[in-house]
DNA sequence: CACGTTCTAGAATATTCGCAC
DNA sequence: TGTGCGAATATTCTAGAACGT
């Protein structure tokens, strides 16, 4: 069987968006772990160096290299930063846990109110709903 | 006199999308001629070598590398492909011709079908409402 | 007679935020000027590194070191990002110019423009709407 | 009260994918 | 690689809102 196909018909079940799957794999690339790291309980993670997390791993994940536009999609997925100490960057979402990707699929974007209104009309297409995004990173 | 609600009108009218603009400047750049081209009277423009334009200028002007993201653009502001001889990827548009740069302001976008509705139900709001999105392009 | 004086009378009474003082002061200082500097014209200015303009200048000047916290009061202002080359950080406003401290009075916040505007949908008070934020300037 | 700082959201354009014709 | 479009996500620039001084 070829498991290309198969692969693909998995991601269409899952439709989860690139964001968050992106996300949570830089969070499992050990490698970064000087730079973006889950908190101690896994049910956060920091970003302890912004500035370098925006210029090194930003662009292999993203088409983009900027803090903020990474900030702006935390925001529309509804993660909310976590108050603490000053110049801590620290992220939650209730389904975005360490060693739990399985409840990716539970995270919507925030800006549903519109969208809520048309999936009740659409509820057939909902089902079909494809994320098959691939990455085409161009550095410079 | 109030200048600055003046010129605020006057920025107002010159947000022109960036695709058009670097689209434009493509084509103004005659290093590009063997791959892309104004056409004999100006009024449309040919892809000569699609390939080419893909991998080599695409990337340098857009976050991607892909002719149907580029072509879907197009379609996007009502751009049209000229039907002619096989395989020609000729495409055209009323206010995008050589030498008139000035008509870009001209060219809308196509998907205003959402757009009307949403200022039927805002009038009152679209008072409020300034598009301060386009700032004022300077290239070198 | 005391120019230092003179001065200070004069910013007492003209009310300038300090944002847009400071902010010109730091372009004044050519100490920076490999962080942040007026563009070729001197109609705009260029944060040509914004981590170290964040991390070293900023708290020099105000009381945090966070480089998205300076924006957010340049678009308070009416400021402008240009667009141009990617990661090219540069900003706009008509009466910000090098060379023409005289015109920082002339600047205000943008969130006033609304505040105008439903005060003029209010008729009744439309006809004692005066411009309460900038008080009366002197110059020569 | 005006201003400053922070976190989140609005709005427009951009990119991708699949479908209808 | 037929052509154009709808819809979803992504990226960018600007604004709203809450809070503190």
């Amino acid at each position: 069987m070829d498991n290309s196909k198969e692969n693909l018909i998995l991601q269409q079940q899952s439709s989860i968006p690139s964001f968050l799957t992106k996300t949570y794999d830089i969070l499992e690339n050990s490698n970064y772990s000087d730079i973006i790291q889950w908190n101690q309980d896994g049910k956060a993670f920091i970003i302890k160096k912004p500035y370098e997390f925006a210029k090194k791993i930003l662009p292999k994940y993203f088409k983009h290299n900027n803090y903020t536009s990474f900030i702006r999609q935390l925001n529309i997925y509804d993660f909310h930063k976590i108050k603490n100490e000053l110049g801590k960057h620290e992220f939650k979402h209730n389904f975005f846990q360490k060693e739990k990707k399985h409840l990716l699929c539970e995270i919507k974007r925030k800006s549903i109110e519109q969208q809520e209104q048309l999936e009740e009309n659409n509820q057939i297409q909902s089902q079909y709903k494809i994320n098959l995004y691939q990455p085409i990173i161009i550095h410079n």
